[in-house]
DNA sequence: TCTTCGTGTGAGACCGTTCCCACATAACAA
DNA sequence: TTGTTATGTGGGAACGGTCTCACACGAAGA
């Protein structure tokens, strides 16, 4: 059925070669890849002849073979390793990819997506096997992961991971600004009694955020007691749920009029749980998250969060990782993303 | 900086080839090559000694060049296209990608995946060119890029598609009998009076859904009235929103106990709308979507909706697809994916 | 007239594999 | 002795491109 075997005979496009194309316009392959090419020199005659028929058979040229030459296949990878789950969908990590791959097509990558759930070195081994130019590796990675990456002495970057690591161009959010600017804003709306439930210690987002929450709340006098802030070991929705469920007694005997989770996921599973207790959000309790998630301005009420910039992450993610392919002199560390606090229904 | 070019030297395990090895184990390529394979004779420590460098000097084999001569890459692509936009986090698609990518490991495949925004054939071209053995395209594809990936005769295999094709192989879900599900659910609980928001009739899966609960309606002599049908125009949140807010007193005056909107992200939106008119969800209007994204369970209240198994559908496309690689014999069309009410807060 | 260009072309090596074929050896049957 | 077979190995073509090099030609400069 699929006209594809070894049959030699072409029956479809794909089967088409350079040679083929050469042997119609009456030359030379060399002169076919110079039309194609552009470089050196081809008579105006033999060049509109060669496009003709490039044009007509929809010839398409072997990425395969150019690569075997160039050695650069023009494809990368994206390894995305979270909590032993695919992620392509998650709402957060899933946006980011969005952005690498719009990126890639306009630098002319395309792009390998993997989210191997064992995290085992497969995914990183299939990869260098099919020689992809660069890697990507998003959120949670291992250091033998990446050190057996670097190893192979292939460039890559690293999107919001969960450890800076020396050495590595690593593209972050200015996390730790983010939890000022919401403790900023929560005391500026006359809150003190503010409840935290924190992410993954594991994860350095989460880390930043809350230390640049609880630094500003100590700076102005406020500090905030072991004792108002919840570990999360997850930073899922199931999670802030069920520690808010588990937590209820301690938190409505003491008095808090606000909640900040420092990542939106939390934040709505704590919310949904304080709604079901029939809790007015923001009139008894105000409630903050972090990351700007689609869900966020959807959930009802909107949340109220910190947007983490997942469009320019994956923007710069890409176009830093081209450098490195390209071997660009003087490359420098990115900035780190400016977060913007965004303010809904939540807390207002 | 990475020791990559030209430089021949091999600083890194990637340059190192199959030739390498045969040399430092005195021995030929085809030998090493056999070793590797596991085909054709090999003496025992012969076998051991090149199977020791491998380990030892981690040579990969380069997928690459073995692509270039059994004329299969082992790479599929995955297209997805709706509504101009990239959607790999798409709540919806992002699962079936996900599940994709799960299969796709097991089966040895590596997966392009390209959102490609401006809905022209330059991703289709991407892929054809890099020589994928196979094409997944999901939602909405236009006709002229079907035909074009016909043309190259590269087997592929449609998901959720906007319509059916002819002779196309194509994973769907039994949306009419979702449909038909939604109405004998709503109509058990006593409702008579049902709203409902209809998808984009340019989407197979709107279409039927909404077909499945009309007739159903009708067989118990409860017809829905063409005024009590709105037509979405787009199967998001917003439009969810707007369309509840538009016709608001218009939903009002009618009487209506019940919604139902073909797909989650449209009901959501509605949801939003309602509760801040400070409707009573389930009591004043019962709610039922249709997909089951992870935002259904989420959302206070949750929703009732009808399962799509996401998961079955990535996982059904990529084991076709490889049996249409593999030029496997009789091929049956897949079995359509059997859908399940899911009973949430927003009904009871 | 003889170089020296600029232009246009084709031959063939090469990229890293696979695989077919030729060949070598040892064991065993006729 | 002479096949015949099972086992083990290496040489080299092929995959579809790119790129270097050699060469041919006409025009211009010495």
């Amino acid at each position: 059925m699929w006209e594809r075997s070894h049959t030699k005979k072409w029956g479809c496009s794909m089967e088409l070669t350079i040679k083929e194309i050469a042997l119609r316009a009456g030359v030379s392959k060399s002169t076919v890849s110079r039309v194609i090419s552009g470089k050196g020199y081809t008579s105006m005659e033999v060049r509109d002849r060669v496009l003709q028929l490039i044009e007509e058979l929809q010839y398409k040229p072997n990425a395969v073979a150019r690569a075997m030459v160039s050695q650069r296949t023009h494809n990368i990878g994206v390894l995305i390793y979270r909590q032993h789950h695919p992620i392509a969908s998650h709402p957060f990590y899933g946006k980011i990819l969005d952005a690498i791959l719009m990126t890639a097509a306009s630098l002319n990558y395309s792009v390998f997506v993997t989210t191997d759930h064992d995290m085992s070195l497969r995914s990183a081994d299939f990869m260098m096997e099919k020689r992809v130019d660069g890697l990507i590796l998003i959120s949670r990675l291992q250091q033998n992961v990446i050190d057996y990456i670097a190893n192979f002495g292939v460039p890559y970057v690293m999107v919001n991971g969960s450890t800076d690591v020396d050495g590595v161009m690593h593209i972050v959010n200015q996390d730790e600004e983010g939890g000022r600017k919401v403790a900023e804003y929560l005391t500026d709306l006359g809150h003190r009694q503010i409840f935290v439930i924190a992410g993954p210690q594991t994860h350095r987002s989460h880390n930043l955020r809350l230390k640049g929450f609880k630094k500003y709340m100590a700076g102005i006098g406020v500090p905030i007691s072991a004792s108002s802030i919840l570990q999360a070991s997850t930073s899922t929705f199931g999670e802030g749920y069920e520690l808010m469920r588990s937590h209820w007694e301690q938190f409505r005997a003491g008095g808090f009029t606000s909640l900040f989770a420092t990542n939106d996921m939390i934040a709505l599973g704590a919310m949904k749980f304080m709604l079901e207790q029939s809790v007015r959000i923001p009139e008894q309790v105000a409630v903050v998250g972090f990351d700007d998630i689609d869900f966020a301005a959807m959930f009802s009420p909107s949340l109220t969060t910190v947007r983490v910039n997942t469009e320019e992450m994956g923007t710069q993610a890409l176009s830093l990782l081209d450098k490195l392919i390209r071997q660009e002199a003087n490359i420098e560390n990115p900035k780190q993303l400016v977060p913007k606090l965004i303010v809904r229904q939540s807390t207002k």
